[in-house]
DNA sequence: TCTGCGCCCTCCCCCAAGGGGAGACTCAAG
DNA sequence: CTTGAGTCTCCCCTTGGGGGAGGGCGCAGA
């Protein structure tokens, strides 16, 4: 006969739970003295205390236990429970790697994006593109529509998505209201979907320029980086790109005089 | 303007959910009539509140969600809060991980025994036994102890197991004290580790009894087998071997009028 | 004008699985 | 007999709300 500390200490279950479990009728000390109230355990007890911690180690509720200890004896018995249990953590586990994995795109975003902030120094730039495999939604309207075309591509190829979103505008010039242009995200990889058009961009000559704040700001970058250009008599192919190297978090919206956006203008 | 109906239908938050929120100051209506109570939200309150629902999918709690709130609006300033998230929920995954695997090696062992009970036919049976893999660990003492040789095996190998557990036993007689036996369990992979062998076992022609009820009535297989194999002038070749089909459960001790045995000794 | 309805409010209790602690006994040893 | 450790019951607290009681508010129909 074991008294509730000794108990406790042989089966590593909490004074308080042992109560718990009493009062729920889930493991009962073989003795109780009536007049003290103290509880008795015995060495049968260890055992059916065992396999409580088993179950519990499982996930099962204490009133689950509850049952399956009611009614069965042997593992055979509870074979149902068992699998329903593990259906259970098999769907949580799938929940989980899903936040994992929007915890490690968020991360890895940021984290780049960080490492960003301290190379860029907002000049005027010439560099070679290489031509990269985009999904692409093609729509017409106003500009600021483009997150619909971000988010679809985000639905239907999520897990493909390997760099920075990013804009063509096939206008040659600004449009407020009609204007025609595509929302983009690198791929790893070209699957078919309707509605998204998994293609390879070409690459090239490229004038390049970081705009750094708003994106209601962006007219004056665009106006350097054209006369950049057009004084160097180069010849702009459309669609003209934009970068969304910084913008509004997956989380907050961010402080948009943080936000990092490279237009990048291919030329001929 | 929204009541706090409209508003709970718009970001999907019930009702009650919204007045806590609003009562640990996470999430405040933009205007609180005072005469009556009543809460109205704006579209400012939409933003959070996408936020907050966001934030609670990667398991947040309400304190942390406020600490969060209170003092930042970009994802990169919580970055800390996102990568110590994300190392929680791989501890969560990984004991669930656990779990999964603890609960599929007990199915499937149920489920092999389940169909062993329906074809078993109790008789003395040739048969020829393939070499396989075991972990082994040779212990002297007591029959009954060998259950610390299947934990120490279980404990070391656990993830290559890949049948059985079985016992060799190397004396000619039955001992009651100072036997000397080895207990083993098939594995899938050669593993070098201490205090557990592993190594082939020898195969060949093979008489085996399936033995079925508690293990203090081997004794009747035993003599049944013995005597056949006797009558048949063959040669044992040592060591004898018990294979536990169905024993205790990993759960229950089960009942052992189901135990379920099989008796094998190799002849010549 | 009365009544009913649909919302909304606060306040209280409830869930799981115990943890923490107060105040009162009890046990065992010195 | 005393003392300290162990145990008892009882109550409140945690998280993230759910359920419902009792009452206020405004609007529409009879």
């Amino acid at each position: 006969m074991f008294s509730i500390g000794e108990f406790s200490r042989i089966t590593g279950i909490s004074i308080k739970a042992l109560r718990l479990y009493h009062e729920k009728e889930l493991l009962r000390p073989s003795f109780v003295q009536s007049r003290t109230g103290y509880r008795y355990y015995n060495e049968r007890d260890v055992e059916m205390a065992r396999v409580i911690v088993r179950l519990r180690e499982f996930g099962f509720s204490l009133s689950e236990i509850q049952t399956i200890l009611g009614q069965y004896t042997d593992d055979q018995e509870i074979l149902d429970y068992l699998q329903a249990r593990r259906e259970a953590v098999d769907a949580e586990l799938a929940a989980l790697r899903n936040v994992t994995a929007s915890l490690n795109a968020i991360i890895q975003n940021e984290q780049e994006a960080r490492r960003l902030m301290k190379q860029a120094d907002y000049e005027v730039e010439e560099k070679n593109i290489e031509p990269m495999l985009i999904a692409g939604v093609r729509m017409r309207g106003k500009y600021s529509d483009c997150g619909q075309g971000f988010s679809r591509i985000g639905k239907k190829l999520g897990r493909y998505i390997c760099g920075k979103p990013l804009c063509l505008y096939y206008d040659g010039e600004y449009k407020e209201e009609d204007a025609d242009f595509e929302a983009c995200m690198p791929v790893r990889k070209h699957v078919e979907t309707e509605g998204v058009a998994v293609r390879e961009l070409t690459g090239g000559r490229c004038f390049s320029l970081l705009h750094r704040g708003p994106y209601d700001q962006l007219g004056r970058s665009y106006e350097k980086i054209l006369k950049y250009v057009k004084e160097r008599g180069l010849e702009i192919i459309l669609p003209t790109r934009e970068v969304y190297l910084k913008g509004p978090g997956m989380i907050f919206k961010g402080n948009p005089r943080n936000y990092r956006t490279e237009i990048q203008l291919l030329v001929r």
